[in-house]
DNA sequence: CCCACTAATGTAAACGTTTACAAACGTCGG
DNA sequence: CCGACGTTTGTAAACGTTTACATTAGTGGG
């Protein structure tokens, strides 16, 4: 007997389902009267809508999925917190999907919204190879798909996207690091087959050249994204000789590990080695030294990107007209901010 | 023309719809030939099934939802990694809910299990008043619920529950801290609205009661579980006199705040003030110094929560018989793990 | 008082599955 | 060759909504 249908109410009510579903839905369209008894009737009962009718017959279930490489990074945290927020607004659940798990691939994604799981796609996290062919033959229609933090990776560049100028970002932060005089200068990214990881690197490679210093062999290396992978990665590039006096992590976390692993090998930060961070998340200001770091609108990323996807979901199928107007990426703004993990190198070179 | 329906895929196979449909779901109840048949028509048409529609047939989701204070604090994360690790395992998503932003009441979260758009609910913040007249007034079958990390609240005990001894695992930190001699200990919560706060904060009394020491008024603040309210909590700990010599956080997020606030007041840790956190999540090893604090199984209690709520779900209506079997609560072990955040005080009493 | 027009309500189809039941088909022992 | 039984397939109802369309009630002007 769980929860009582719409029947139950209309034959208390003494009105027709249609009424009833009237009501529910544009009480305008009922007359005063009508409303009265249709209102007792539920209350007597307890009716609560069957969502899954609703969504059946509706063929929408105003959820979507957020596809992210990992939900404990704390900047991704603070982009949820965006999605979240304005996902609430709108009436939208969201169901995460973390890539690091490998849960599913960029196929099952898909199929979710093709299988009107899902009314949509946020994509926080370069799947490269996203089957747009499987995609585009499994449905006619374009899915509603939007890229957020990431850079968007061709096959997926008619989407909208938002985020921050990400090469300009890491090569403000480099030079920075170059303006405080160090000229050896090593980089921790994630892996290269991300976008995101690709356009930091371009930016540090570019200010690097700037400056006329080149990029050494072994100057750059994976961090995984994680503290762990970013603790390896910095004993790597301590174990070169001559050492680099900066490290600059794509990713507060991985700073935070390198900033372990510096300190675990017994130097000092940022004396014997400075640290750029990149995204600014709620532990770099209070780690010891506090981290000089980039900072991203986390949150404002997050509730542009969902509202961008309603509209995209809400719009429909009939795309056509002033696509280009509506598909061309956002960039939000980032800041460099400058905390105590980085000083003038030591040694002179 | 989004996807194709099972309607198409039979007539192109040349059957009923109903073999389409056991073709998807016991194949073996199918001639090989006819197999082949549909087999091919699926291929053809690139068939998926409408979830929506098998949804709403089976009137099941294979969505949970997840009921938990901020996604953000690293020790959440880890036990949605269990959780999601086996909810994929059998084949459910997960949605998550944060009590943080009070995005819901508890009655709009427990409609939502009604109405049928999610089969179950894992409780890991206790929303205290949860509403369970209202629940089981408006539906007549228990409501599939598991609760875990926290304590359970007194309405909700009919439910199962997996989490570590909160009041022992307390005690034994705060004994710890006594046994290096401090006599003066401090303690940053929660909300005194939440029971694992509550019973924490028992453990902390019991062990001071122990050791015939006093809690002074005062000792005892509210740090809200974030990094912020710690740290505000830590000022006006240290402005007190005389002032404690150790503090015992209940969260390691709280910890950290609490480092970051001692310090920028010119103490040093361990040797001004030793300071026990509470999670072991994976800030707690790479701050400095590294987090003494008390370990907790995180991704286990997620994987026994889930598959806990799996089995309340898969067992439906009829429970009867020997309910409380099933119903005890799981205990899983804590673990005090000593790093260098704690040492004898300086100053003696 | 009737007609025309609007507002309110009802009827019934449709959405895409699953599944109980009935029908058809094979196979095999007699 | 027949009947019985097991296997495979088809038929049709059902799930709880929404909604196009038909119908009825209500309103006001002539």
């Amino acid at each position: 007997m769980s929860s009582a249908s719409i029947k139950q109410v209309a034959r208390i009510a003494g009105v027709s389902i249609a009424t009833v579903s009237r009501f529910m839905n544009s009480p305008e369209k009922v007359s005063e009267k009508t409303r009265e008894k249709v209102q007792a009737a539920i209350a007597q009962t307890g009716y609560t809508p069957n969502t899954l009718a609703q969504s059946f017959r509706r063929g929408r279930t105003n959820i979507v999925m957020v596809v992210l490489p990992s939900i404990g990074d704390p900047f991704f945290t603070g982009v949820m917190r965006g999605i979240r927020r304005t996902a609430a607004e709108r009436g939208y659940s969201i169901l995460i999907n973390e890539t690091q798990f490998n849960t599913m691939t960029a196929d099952e994604i898909a199929a979710m919204v093709v299988s009107r799981q899902t009314d949509g796609i946020i994509l926080l996290a370069s799947m490269s190879p996203f089957g747009n062919e499987v995609l585009s033959a499994k449905s006619h229609r374009a899915l509603p798909i939007v890229v957020g933090c990431e850079t968007v990776a061709p096959e997926l560049a008619a989407y909208p996207s938002v985020h921050v100028d990400n090469v300009a970002a890491a090569s403000e932060a480099t030079a920075y690091l170059i303006a405080q005089g160090h000229r050896r200068i090593g980089m921790i990214g994630g892996s290269t087959s991300s976008l995101l990881t690709r356009d930091r690197e371009a930016g540090y490679r570019q200010a690097m050249a700037q400056a006329g210093l080149e990029v050494a062999s072994g100057w750059m290396v994976n961090g995984d994204l994680s503290i762990d992978g970013a603790i390896s990665a910095t004993r790597r590039l301590l174990a070169l000789t001559p050492r680099p006096t900066a490290v600059f992590c794509t990713t507060d976390e991985m700073a935070i590990g390198c900033l372990h692993a510096a300190r675990s090998a017994g130097l000092s930060i940022p004396q014997d080695l400075s640290l750029m961070g990149f995204d600014d998340t709620r532990y770099a200001r209070v780690m010891s030294p506090p981290l000089t770091t980039v900072s991203q609108p986390a949150q404002e990323i997050g509730e542009q990107v969902m509202a961008t996807l309603c509209a995209e979901i809400e719009r429909g199928r009939p795309a056509a007209a002033s696509e280009d107007a509506e598909n061309r990426s956002v960039i939000v703004p980032h800041q460099l901010v400058l905390r105590e993990s980085v000083a003038p190198p030591a040694d002179q070179v």
